[in-house]
DNA sequence: AAGGCGGGGTA
DNA sequence: TACCCAGCCTT
């Protein structure tokens, strides 16, 4: 089976058997609910949305009777959630609904006040099955994870990424149930610390769980302050003296030995060396070792006549100058 | 691109 | 204490 489609089967299996109960999972076709429900999930835990939910919704059973309630009583029923514009956009959002009709594309859901991507994506594919891909904290979590990608989910270049690469993964057949498995994953697995990988469903195809680096993923880069990366590069020659390198994914353009490696054997260290761009500090030891007959996806050998004309990035010369070559 | 917006749980 | 959380909006 091709790799996302193992990674979909794994997972949603997995979340049929494991998903909590929760209010807003009992009326997976109604909008509004779902609506409401994923609005006071923004920034803000299970469990301290669960007493709201059901009492906002009893007051407020519908967008007409959001939309004509006076302000002050909507926000009564948020006070103590929060991040109060929210309460004040959903009131916003429900009487820009004519007639009280929840809209029915992804456009029309993204263009009310409070919602972004992610919330659209929610209720789009929750409420309606539409396939968009709903990525939030927690997403962006799991697929750093998965592809041991060390790009800073603070900037929208690595967030855009995420979001095709996320896009890929998802089950466009079931894309509520996908969307809600990824975060249900996130929240209870694949947990910002301390992840419990041995209970993950799909451990097997994380790239993170397999390089050993899933405890220091996502790279979160904070302001004034650099994010320490440490790295494994992996040397690999041929008997006839081709090198295993792949394309860098930070460096459009440049290619570079494979670092964070699953599956290379006979591993002798090199030695080790600092390496600083930008806000990444990285530390990264360098091994030798051989690989299988068939490489690692991503890489290939490429012949010592052509290593000149390749630009390298530095961190993978640094690597090459420890190694007498 | 950066800052503001709440409150609570967790290591 | 610091981080983190089913983010979004404004500047």
């Amino acid at each position: 089976m091709e790799a996302a489609g193992a990674f979909r089967a794994k997972l949603l299996s997995w979340y049929r058997n494991v998903r909590r109960d929760l209010p807003w999972r009992r009326t997976p076709t109604d909008p509004y609910r779902i609506w409401i429900s994923e609005i006071m999930l923004q920034q803000t835990r299970v469990a301290a949305v669960i007493p709201y939910y059901e009492r906002f919704l009893s007051r407020f059973p519908n967008p007409l009777s959001l939309a004509s309630a006076p302000e002050q009583d909507v926000l009564a029923h948020w006070a103590g959630l929060g991040y109060y514009s929210r309460a004040r956009n959903l009131q916003k959002a429900a009487s820009q609904m004519p007639g009280g009709e929840f809209p029915r594309t992804y456009d029309e859901i993204r263009a009310l006040s409070g919602i972004g991507d992610y919330t659209a994506a929610a209720v789009a594919s929750i409420a309606y099955g539409l396939p968009y891909a709903a990525v939030d904290g927690n997403v962006l979590r799991v697929i750093a994870r998965v592809e041991n990608d060390p790009g800073d989910i603070k900037s929208p270049k690595t967030r855009a990424r995420f979001a095709a690469i996320a896009d890929e993964l998802l089950d466009r057949d079931q894309p509520g149930d996908f969307n809600q498995a990824m975060m249900e994953l996130g929240a209870t697995v694949c947990t910002p610390k301390n992840p419990t990988c041995l209970l993950c469903p799909v451990r097997e195809e994380c790239k993170g769980f397999a390089a050993g680096t899933q405890n220091q993923l996502p790279i979160k880069i904070r302001d004034g302050r650099t994010a320490e990366v440490h790295i494994t590069v992996v040397i690999a020659e041929r008997d006839d003296g081709a090198l295993l390198l792949r394309p860098s994914k930070q460096l459009a353009g440049f290619w570079e030995l494979p670092f964070d490696l699953a599956g290379v054997r006979d591993l002798e260290r090199v030695g080790s060396f600092g390496h600083q761009i930008t806000f990444r500090k990285y530390t990264c030891d360098v091994v030798r070792g051989r690989v299988g007959r068939k490489v690692p996806v991503g890489t290939e050998w490429v012949a010592r006549e052509r290593l000149a004309e390749l630009p390298l990035t530095t961190i993978s010369k640094k690597a090459l100058r420890l190694v007498d070559r």
